[in-house]
RNA sequence: GCCUGGGUAGCUCAGUCGGCAGAGCAGCGCAUUCGUAAUGCGCAGGUCGUGGGUUCGAGUCCCACCUCAGGCUCCA
C-alpha cells in the first residue's frame, strides 16, 4: 500500500504496516522520537494500522499535537499513580488543557489531597515511567466497559453517556462511528491500570518524564455545584527538561507582571480588610494613572457625540423591579436597606436603570437621536467570595457605561460606529491585539421574544464580521435581556482579557415604556445598546498594569521625570530644571543628594518613572542634563534642557506606548 | 458558596518539643556630597488576622469567624 506524506511524497508499506513501521522506514531517528502519528488529520497511536491512500505524519513530541498526547499519557500515569496509594480510590477524568493537563479523583473515606502528597505522586509516577509500560489499546462493547469499570462510577457515567450518544462529548472516551454495537477504548498499561480513553497515547510510559506536577484543587464532577467534589490535580509536561524549565520561568515572568504584586509594589492601590473583600482603595499614585485613563476616554467620549449624566448608587427596589434586575439578578446584588417606612434601597449592581430615567424625563423626538448617554458609574455586586480577585474581580467597581438610544434603522450603523470607536480607544491605551465573542441567547434565563433575539443577534454578527477580526461564539452566553459582543485584548504575553461589551436590549426599552416621535409624527419604541469599553475602569487598570509590567507609558505615569543633582550644589539648577518640566504640566520630582547618586537612579529605576534625569558640574556650566531613559541601558549625557522637556512632552502629547512605556521595555526592571 | 494552602514589624520571611518575639529591606536620626541600579553607624518599630477554648504557660494545640492565594462555579 501507499501514504502520502507531510512533503506530498508517496511511502510504499507494506499491507498493514502501522504508524511505527512507517516512523522506522522513514528513519531511526525519527522512529525513536515518535509519540503518535496523524493519517488524514486524525491523531492516531503509533500501533495504528495505515490504511491506503491515507495522508499520515509522523507526530513527534515538540509539536502541539505531540505534547498534547504527551500531557495526556502523563495524566495517566497519574492516575496510576494516584490508584497505586489510594487504593480505591476512584477516578473520573483526565484531559489535556493549555500548557498541562489535570486528573480529577474521589478518593476513599473522602480523603483530600494535600501539597505534601504532590511529591509522593510524582515519586510513584517516575517509578511507573521507569517501569516503561506499554500502552495497549483494547476496544470493548459497552457491556464490557461497564463490566470492566464496575468498581469505578465516574467511568460507568462515562460510558453511558457516551453510548447514549448523549451529545455531551466527553473527551474520556470514544465512539466507534460504524455500525454494530457501539465501542469504547480502553488503554492498558498494566495489569493493574487500565483508563477508559478515546486515546491516542506514546507508546509506553517510558517516553514520559519532563513533567511536574503543579497544585491541587477542588472541582465539582462535570463542572457542576450539585454534584460531588473531586479532587484535582494540575501538573504540566514538555518534551524536554529544558521546554519545561522554560514553561517555568514563562510562569515567573507572569507572576512578576501580576498587578497585584505591581500595585502594591508601585503604591497604586490596595484592598484594606477594614473595608472588606473585592473593594479597593487607589493610592496618590494609582490615582493619578485612574485619573489620566479616565480623563482621556472623556475627551474621546465628548468628541464621539456622548452626554454626560451621574446618577446616585443606591435605589428604591421598585426601580429594579421595573428593570428585572431583582428577578433576574438578584443573586449578584447586595441585600437591601429597609428604611422607615418598610421601604428597600438597593445598592446599584448596574447603571442602565437610571440612565432610562433621564431619557424618560422628557418627551424624545427623533431628532434626540442616537441618544448617547455616558456616565463613570460605580456599581456593587455581591460576588461570591470565592470569586473576588485583585482588580479584576471586585465587589464594587466603576463602569465606563453607556446606554445608546436609538431607533431601530439606526441600530446597526451604531453598531458599526461603536466598534470603530471601542477598538480605536483601546487602541490608544496600547492594546491593539484584539478578538471578539458573540454571545446569545442563554437557554431558560432570558426574556424576549425569539424574534427579537434573532434580530439582534444578527446584527451583532453582521457588525464584528465586517471587522475582520476573529470571532468566536459564546452560545448561551448572553445576559438575560440580550445578545452581546465582547472584545477580547491580547496582552504583551499573550494573555486574552476580556474588555469591553456591547449588548443590545429590545427588553428594558419595553419595560420602561420608552418611546419617541417619529418623524411620522407616530410613537414608536427605541432600542438600546449597553456598552462599556474598558469594561471596568479596576479591571482595566489591572490588565494595563501586567500589559506593561508596570512600565506605563508616559501620559499614564505617576512621574514622568526625575531630577537628580549629582551633589547638592547642583540642586539649585535641578529645580530650575524640575520648572521647565511643570511649566509644561509635566509631572516631575526632585530627590537632593543625601544618598549617593546610585542609589538614586536605583530608586528611581524600581518606581518604573520612563526619565531620569542626573545633573552635575557640566550641566550647570552647560544647560544640559544627562538622560537615563527607562529601558535603555546607557544614559545620554550632554542633552540641552530645553529638549529634553520637548523630548518628554512629546512622548505624552502622543501618548507613545513604545519604547519607553511600551511592552518593548516591559522586560526592564 | 465549595476544595487545598496561607495570615508573625510598612514589605519579604525565619521562629525547633508549648517555655523571654527574630532577620533583611523600608522608616527615623547622625555622619557622608558622590556622574548613572544598594555609603556607614545608630535608633525605633509587633495585642503573632479576630474571638473563644485547652494549659502553670499558646505565635506554636483545638473550635468559630475574617481575610489572602490557587482551583471549581460565576462574571465587567
Amino acid at each position: 500500500m501507499k501514504v502520502r506524506l507531510p512533503d506530498g511524497s508517496k511511502k510504499e508499506l507494506p499491507d498493514g504496516a502501522t504508524a511505527a513501521d512507517l516512523a522506522a522506514a522513514i528513519g531511526p531517528r525519527l522512529a525513536a522520537a515518535a509519540v503518535a502519528a496523524t493519517s488524514d488529520g486524525r491523531v492516531v497511536d503509533l500501533s495504528a494500522r495505515l490504511t491506503d491512500g491515507a495522508s499520515v505524519a509522523v507526530v513527534t513530541p515538540d509539536s502541539e499535537a505531540g505534547r498534547d498526547v504527551l500531557r495526556h499519557s502523563t495524566a495517566h500515569v497519574m492516575a496510576q499513580a494516584v490508584l497505586r496509594l489510594w487504593p480505591g480510590a476512584h477516578f473520573a477524568i483526565g484531559p489535556v488543557i493549555a500548557d498541562g493537563f489535570y486528573y480529577d479523583f474521589e478518593l476513599p473515606g473522602g480523603a483530600r489531597f494535600t501539597d505534601e502528597d504532590l511529591g509522593r505522586v510524582e515519586a510513584a509516577m517516575r517509578e511507573i515511567i521507569a517501569e516503561d509500560q506499554p500502552f495497549v489499546r483494547h476496544e470493548l462493547t459497552a457491556d464490557e466497559g461497564l463490566a470492566l469499570f464496575a468498581d469505578q462510577p465516574f467511568k460507568r457515567e462515562i460510558i453511558q453517556a457516551v453510548t447514549e450518544g448523549a451529545s455531551e462529548v466527553d473527551a474520556a472516551a470514544d465512539v466507534d462511528g460504524t455500525e454494530g454495537p457501539p465501542l469504547v477504548s480502553t488503554y492498558e498499561n498494566s495489569p493493574a491500570f487500565t483508563d477508559l480513553c478515546r486515546g491516542p497515547h506514546v507508546p509506553s510510559t517510558g517516553k514520559l518524564g519532563h513533567f511536574k506536577l503543579m497544585r491541587v484543587a477542588g472541582a465539582y464532577w462535570r463542572g457542576d455545584e450539585k454534584r460531588p467534589q473531586l479532587q484535582r490535580i494540575y501538573g504540566t509536561a514538555w518534551e524536554s527538561e529544558v521546554a519545561l524549565e522554560q514553561y517555568l520561568v514563562r510562569l515567573d515572568e507572569a507572576e512578576r507582571r501580576d498587578h497585584r504584586r505591581l500595585g502594591a509594589e508601585l503604591d497604586l492601590f490596595s484592598f484594606p480588610d477594614e473595608i472588606g473583600s473585592g473593594l479597593a482603595v487607589f493610592h496618590p499614585k494609582g490615582g493619578i494613572v485612574r485619573m489620566e485613563m479616565e480623563d482621556y476616554a472623556r475627551k474621546r467620549h465628548l468628541a464621539a457625540g456622548y452626554q454626560f449624566v451621574y446618577s446616585p448608587h443606591i435605589t428604591k427596589g421598585s426601580l429594579f423591579e421595573e428593570s428585572g434586575h431583582l428577578e433576574w439578578f438578584a443573586d449578584g446584588m447586595y441585600p437591601p436597606m429597609e428604611l422607615d417606612g418598610g421601604t428597600s434601597y438597593y445598592l446599584k449592581p448596574m447603571n442602565c436603570p437610571f440612565h432610562i430615567l433621564v431619557y424618560r424625563s422628557s418627551q424624545r423626538s427623533y431628532r434626540d437621536l442616537p441618544m448617547r448617554l455616558f456616565e463613570f458609574g460605580s456599581v456593587y455586586r455581591y460576588e461570591k467570595s470565592g470569586v473576588v480577585h485583585g482588580l479584576t474581580r471586585v465587589r464594587g467597581m466603576t463602569q465606563d457605561d453607556a446606554h445608546i438610544f436609538c431607533g431601530r434603522e439606526q441600530m446597526e450603523g451604531e453598531l458599526d460606529s461603536l466598534l470603530t470607536f471601542v477598538l480605536g480607544l483601546l487602541g490608544d491605551y496600547g492594546l491593539d491585539d484584539f478578538w471578539l465573542e458573540l454571545s446569545t441567547k442563554p437557554e431558560g434565563k432570558a426574556v424576549g421574544t425569539d424574534a427579537e433575539w434573532t434580530e439582534a443577534t444578527t446584527a451583532l454578527r453582521r457588525v464584528a464580521q465586517g471587522r475582520g477580526l476573529e470571532l468566536a461564539m459564546d452560545e448561551g452566553g448572553g445576559a438575560f435581556y440580550g445578545p452581546k459582543i465582547s472584545v477580547q485584548a491580547r496582552d504583551a504575553i499573550g494573555r486574552s482579557w476580556q474588555l469591553s461589551t456591547i449588548q443590545v436590549d429590545f427588553q428594558l426599552p419595553q419595560r420602561f415604556g420608552l418611546e419617541y416621535n417619529g418623524a411620522d409624527n407616530a410613537k414608536h419604541r427605541p432600542v438600546m445598546i449597553h456598552r462599556a469599553l474598558f469594561g471596568s475602569v479596576e479591571r482595566f487598570f489591572g490588565v494595563l498594569l501586567e500589559h506593561y509590567a508596570g512600565n506605563m507609558p508616559t501620559w499614564l505615569s505617576p512621574e514622568q521625570v526625575r531630577v537628580l543633582p549629582v551633589r547638592d550644589d547642583h540642586l539649585a539648577y535641578a529645580e530650575h530644571a524640575l520648572e521647565r518640566f511643570v511649566a509644561q504640566g509635566l509631572r516631575a520630582g526632585v530627590e537632593d543628594a543625601a544618598e549617593p547618586l546610585g542609589t538614586r537612579i536605583r530608586k528611581a529605576k524600581l518606581e518604573k518613572i520612563p526619565y531620569v534625569l542626573v545633573v552635575g558640574d557640566q550641566d550647570v556650566e552647560a544647560g544640559t542634563v544627562g538622560v537615563n531613559r527607562r529601558g535603555e541601558d546607557r544614559p545620554t549625557r550632554g542633552v540641552p534642557l530645553e529638549e529634553a522637556v520637548e523630548a518628554v512632552r512629546r512622548d505624552v502629547q502622543g501618548r507613545w506606548t513604545s519604547p519607553t512605556g511600551g511592552p518593548d521595555a516591559a522586560g526592564m526592571a
